[in-house]
DNA sequence: CTGTTAGCGCGTTCAA
DNA sequence: TTGAACGCGCTAACAG
């Protein structure tokens, strides 16, 4: 089979076919396709013309062995799904694009086994950096994490040690500010609903600023009005019997389809919003002004910590300095009918 | 730099290091790395404990050149915020998974230049397969999926000239099941709200279904019951002023967010429903539970339909015989608070 | 400004 | 059952 081109099963054109019609060297083919100047502007406009007639597309895998980048980072998140995260995913596309980068995308479920497995399969796919989502950062996955060299990027995710970058907002002055505002709207019993306390974003931070809201007003922290379940709309349509049992006149909630559960589970029992109990949700995602009525909520900017997140990551990959590895975005206060 | 290894740069092992020391040649490795029976349990043995002692991993981008697959798989995908989408990426990714694969996930706008860009890139990165989602599939696009000899199925999405493989819902069925119900409900003026009627599932098959359950009831067509607009919730909202002025009585909306703005139009408006208006959606994600009343729907099984062309794609990129490249999945309808 | 020459890390014949 | 050798398509010195 050499000679008699018969069987034209994938006649993939390489930059030799290029160089050869051309009457140059690869290498000077690979300057013009790299945008290399030290082409003369006639021989580059004279390959130029034979990419195009050839449809010639450089193969990015042989480039990527070749130099060993290639421009794909892996983004690691617990699920496309749940809009918090998609959210922060479009951020990150859209940032990776800009600067030429594709995103590798694996859902984890959050879980362990799952996370190192993935780490596993993108490392060996040769990312060039990657961005986790996540809750709770095992110590396993940050095993895993550091010994090797690809850089990392933690997007709206805390890790309590700290030595990983990390886009986020302060999540203990946000609910600070939140206790503050209901405790000033004359709400005695203040629940706190949230995910598992053992994940650090919920126990290290959430529950420390609702705590140190109480404390600045000389109120008493009261355990039972703490409540773990999972992120779920069910799972807060059925957590309103047991918050309304505290005697709670308001609710401090850490996402957004749990927060809709629990004014749901209100509105089903007659309760008037915000009247007789008060919501306050935290993520601001669109789900918010749909439900009536409307929910009041920290207003995280989403996009923008996944977009940072990829920003800071180029940075990373680039080799530039860091000035600020861990980044605190500002938060809002967005005020709707779930308040006074 | 030969001989003192003073640079530690970065020291990736490869398929030699590993065949050094253990005393057998790469292509050993590279047999028992790759599960080859070829091998005496023996060496085999021996060779994977020094892959364990080395912490060896495999350079897939190496092996992506030499073995011309890089199981991974690009996927386009509108905006991976919208639920109905993400809903498909999950079921996409998941059997991705399964068999191995990854995905290269990028967000495309709908915009046609942005996805034969995206294309571009990822056929350069060699990717086995591709998965299109998106409302319409321009020209343009289609000429350059047409070239690339590499398989794609379409998820969610229709192609009028159904040359390429797709999974899809019968939306016309599903349209006209819905509109005869909220006939029988007796509903004289039924609303169409959709997205452009210029998008095949929309206008070739939606309005059809609607068009037909319309003379099969003898009933008239209204032009002014049809409503074209974005799949917003703001969107929406401000569509209910037009559609109560045409004296309409229910309508069928083929977004769900859009059809929560329709309903808390109405709901703001002080319309009892389902008692003044019927309302009814397309796509069933949790949304229409969160909200109340909630929304009767269509129920598409999106998670299926990822998953389903996910698999269709497998096929594919393994060369197995297709029987059927063009899969219409089952459809329910669920009724709830928004319809009689 | 351009061409030559090595690899990048691995799959895969073809012999042995 | 194993090894030697070639090639995948391209980047990156290094000469010229």
């Amino acid at each position: 089979m050499k000679g008699k081109s018969a069987n034209m099963e994938k006649q993939t054109i390489t930059i030799y076919d290029v160089a050869r019609e051309a009457n140059v060297s690869m290498a000077t083919v690979s300057r013009v396709v790299n945008g290399n100047p030290n082409v003369k502007p006639a021989t580059r406009k004279k390959v130029l013309a034979v990419i195009d007639r050839l449809d010639y597309r450089p193969n990015a895998v042989a480039r990527g062995l070749a130099s060993k980048k290639t421009t794909t980072v892996g983004v690691i998140i617990p699920d496309v799904t749940n809009i918090y995260f998609s959210s922060l995913a479009r951020g990150i596309d859209d940032v990776a694009t800009m600067y030429k980068y594709n995103i590798i995308l694996a859902n984890s479920d959050e879980n362990n086994q799952r996370e190192v497995q993935v780490l596993n399969t993108l490392l060996a796919k040769q990312v060039d950096g990657l961005i986790y989502m996540g809750h709770t950062i095992s110590d396993n996955l940050r095993n895993e994490l550091s010994r090797s060299k690809t850089p990392v990027v933690l997007a709206g995710t805390i890790d309590p040690q700290d030595d990983i970058g990390s886009v986020n907002i302060d999540y203990r002055d946000a609910i600070k500010d939140v206790t503050t505002r209901l405790i000033n709207n004359g709400n005695k019993k203040i629940a706190f609903v949230s995910g598992s306390l053992d994940q650090p974003i919920n126990g290290q931070y959430r529950l420390k600023g609702y705590q140190e809201a109480l404390d600045a007003a000389k109120m008493p922290y009261d355990e039972s009005l703490v409540f773990q379940t999972e992120y779920s709309y069910n799972a807060g349509l059925a957590l309103w019997h047991d918050i309304q049992a505290t005697g709670a006149t308001a609710a401090i909630v850490s996402d957004d389809e749990l927060a809709v559960g629990v004014l749901d589970g209100a509105v089903d029992a007659g309760v008037k919003i915000p009247a007789d109990f008060e919501v306050v949700t935290s993520n601001n995602t669109k789900l918010t002004e749909m439900i009536r009525p409307q929910l009041s909520s920290i207003q995280q900017p989403l996009y923008d910590i996944g977009a940072v997140a990829m920003r800071l990551l180029t940075k990373m990959m680039n080799k530039e300095d860091i000035d600020q590895k861990t980044i605190i975005l500002p938060y809002d206060l967005v005020k709707r009918q779930s308040t006074k």
